[in-house]
DNA sequence: GCCAACGTTGGC
DNA sequence: GCCAACGTTGGC
């Protein structure tokens, strides 16, 4: 098994968004990063955990933890006129974005900010924190996992 | 809203 | 295949 980070903009689709869902499970379209599809597509299996960061707000950080129940399949909304994330160059016979679908397993009780999150020691080597910390969808190492969750409020 | 850091595109 | 220009991300 491994971990994840998903990061959203809470303005579009926040945890509580997650939470209201049928099932509490939804598919985690809108990718368009090539490096983010490969984990997508490739690597993220059922069963693996992924914290879900909300950036681009007010209080940006970890709020809560979703498990991957669906692996990686082909993102419908790129071939979707009508969607803001429709690719006109992505061929249906090899589409070239994918999603997977998450629910929800636990939404933590505040924020564990990513101002907190940097005051960690020994969590330098975290993506998040890290130049390459704009990918939407990153890798967490597990000892990295269990340090952050053990933080959670 | 600013701006630094990336990612992508496209001309050559 | 290089690289400048442009677009996007995301913290502040």
């Amino acid at each position: 098994m491994q971990y994840w980070l998903f990061k959203t903009e809470p303005d579009a689709f926040s945890i509580d968004d997650l939470a209201t869902m049928p099932k509490q499970t939804e598919h985690w379209d809108g990718i368009r990063n090539y490096q983010a599809r490969n984990y997508l597509r490739d690597q993220i299996k059922r069963g693996d955990q992924v914290f879900i960061y909300h950036s681009s707000c007010k209080n940006v950080g970890i709020v809560g933890v979703a498990e991957v129940v669906k692996e990686g399949y082909p993102d419908h909304s790129q071939f979707d006129p009508d969607s803001k994330y429709h690719d006109p160059k992505s061929d249906p016979d090899a589409p070239r974005w994918y999603m997977v679908d998450i629910k929800l397993k636990q939404k933590f009780a505040g924020l564990l900010s990513l101002k907190d999150i940097k005051a960690m020691p020994d969590i330098q080597d975290f993506a998040l924190v890290k130049k390459a910390y704009r990918l939407s969808i990153m890798p967490v190492a597990q000892n990295e996992w269990h340090k952050l969750i053990s933080r959670a409020p």
